[in-house]
DNA sequence: TTGTATGCGTTATCAG
DNA sequence: CTGATAACGCATACAA
């Protein structure tokens, strides 16, 4: 057991070699023979030999971090979606060596901090969360020439930046489609806060879809706000109370439709009977059982189902591609979700 | 705008100092006269003047990031009640200059990621997440000398590390206790996974109650896995297919508790007045109204209730004060579970 | 194919 | 109180 950590010095003077060319052999160089290479690998394995992330960082510039700069203070959509997301971003930045930089901070103090880690280069790219809709951030990365990828879109074309979203305008859109075709006519909105881009296309494919059969819009019928339980919870009660109450809801995460589905129960409602629901579906992890091999059940709630996590590790993908070749053109990718019948929707009924 | 980012040696002249007088200026140290001082911040807030972190970092052997190793694979628990979690440790981070160093990995890899974070100086701390009983991770985290701080327990007496706990064992004991005096013989459990040391106190504290009321312990009505919702859904079906169910259930999450809500609507059973039900409630915070100012409903669940996100934040000051003083004498702190009543617990139901 | 010399941007040691 | 100078551990341009 060796006392003190083995660095490139020693390592090259076990070798009898410089610390060049065991440098070069570790690094995969072409120039220097297998057979040199062979020895080098085998010693340092034998000596347990670790280069410095710092000194690498200092001689290189790259830290091998990656930023994800989230906000704890309003949105805290992040909470579980953002665990789910981390979770497959993680997967693949461990694969390559990647580790991610976390760091909390309010929408309004994250300009700047872009602006840090770039000119500190602590992180070698970042992974934008929650874009609003014409986010300052976009142009602020841009400038920067910080390596970065959106999850989501901040605007109608997404032309000078990477992005991966999912298609919400149309999955929203076929959602209301769906309950219109049951007969319903009174179709209610959960959404969550509409200055982020993807609420705001979800209320596009809503509307679009309404107007498209002919039924007008009613604000009563319509919510904005954090992605909570009690946000469906609450909606609902304010539902329920209105002279001609809807008979479907459009929700736009399973956590306030947990709050849709309690209110329901509690004024002795059943949801899919007595009220359709139809939800967006994250995929959210501690939704679904552990045990893959189990045999599935039925879907519970009507949905719109893209996983997140998926969606964390196709971003983290494209981020690690970008770093490797800043140059690349822009990629960007939309997900078409899943549209899955469950036990929440039906007919509307006569009351 | 400078083009180039400033460093110290461009800093230093600029100033007409040397590069050792701008740097403990900087770094507060007490020799440099108030004045020198005082010129070198102007300067270098004039000029954006911000340290390398990476050149600091291998001069020092700090990193200024703390490494949270978390697991994926089997034990998703930490889920949601990771995101809060991390939330408040990162808030604290915020504060002091650090940040968070995220790593995904399977539990048998992290004995070796812990080494090579140590020997890598990569991190300046840890946090254990989720510590099992007889954690082999403390014994190696002594061993390296790397400072850190468990989030639970490993074992009885928790002497020879850092840590920050809920009384699990008294919270299930007192909830236990409260079930039985308001009648309920047969109550169930639907734990965590008791490899988990927080779950087999969790379990403790339920034993031990019915074993001090002189009720027999029923292994049918006990259950242990992963904390999700479709965990609640199942055992409850299970339960409620018994010849003789339970009439109350103590359950480890509001996630699970979500699923046992969720079979006995479908059951035509309400939570409260035909089944008792109570929820160990870390206050997700998706779960919370976001608008604090809003009148507060009634608690849903029954429940014991710690917050998640201060514990982290309590956890990352204690590994701070750690970090600074590595010899300071190691810390512990249990806390109490609140106990709130809510609209989930009645008298058994004759039915 | 391998080696020499230098730079990366700090902090720390030791003089003055 | 201030300043040269030497680490820190690696990568790389330039030589050989």
């Amino acid at each position: 057991m060796t006392r003190k950590a083995v660095n490139l010095k020693m390592l090259s003077e076990a070798l009898g070699l410089s610390q060049t060319t065991v440098s070069r052999a570790l690094n995969g160089f072409p120039e220097v023979s297998e057979k040199t290479r062979a020895r080098v690998v085998e010693a340092a394995e034998r000596l347990n030999y670790r280069p410095s992330p710092s000194a690498a960082s200092l001689a290189t510039g790259k830290s091998r971090l990656i930023g994800h700069v989230v906000s704890l203070s309003a949105h805290i959509m992040i909470n579980p979606h953002f665990a789910d997301f981390i979770a497959g971003a993680g997967e693949v930045y461990s694969e390559s060596g990647y580790d991610i930089l976390l760091r909390l901070a309010p929408l309004e103090e994250q300009e700047r901090i872009y602006h840090n880690l770039a000119q500190d280069q602590r992180v070698d790219g970042v992974v934008v969360h929650g874009p609003l809709t014409n986010d300052r951030r976009i142009g602020i990365l841009n400038a920067l020439g910080l390596p970065f990828v959106v999850h989501g879109r901040s605007d109608e074309e997404g032309r000078d930046y990477a992005w991966m979203d999912v298609n919400n305008r149309r999955a929203f859109h076929r959602a209301t489609e769906f309950l219109v075709d049951l007969g319903h006519r009174r179709i209610a909105l959960v959404n969550g806060i509409e200055a982020m881009n993807f609420a705001a296309r979800r209320r596009q494919g809503y509307e679009t879809a309404l107007a498209e059969r002919g039924i007008a819009l009613d604000e009563t019928l319509m919510f904005s706000g954090d992605m909570t339980e009690p946000q469906g919870y609450r909606a609902t009660r304010e539902l329920l109370a209105l002279g001609e109450p809807p008979t479907a809801i459009l929700v736009a995460s399973v956590l306030p439709a947990m709050g849709i589905a309690r209110a329901l129960g509690e004024a002795g409602l059943r949801p899919g009977p007595d009220m359709s629901v139809v939800a967006f579906d994250d995929c959210l992890s501690f939704l679904e059982p552990i045990d893959t091999d189990a045999p599935r059940d039925i879907p519970y709630f009507t949905a719109m189902r893209s996983s997140i996590r998926e969606a964390g590790k196709r971003v983290a993908r494209m981020l690690l591609d970008r770093i490797d070749d800043p140059q690349r053109p822009l990629e960007s990718e939309l997900w078409e979700a899943d549209f899955v019948v469950g036990q929440t929707t039906a007919p509307p009924s006569r009351r």
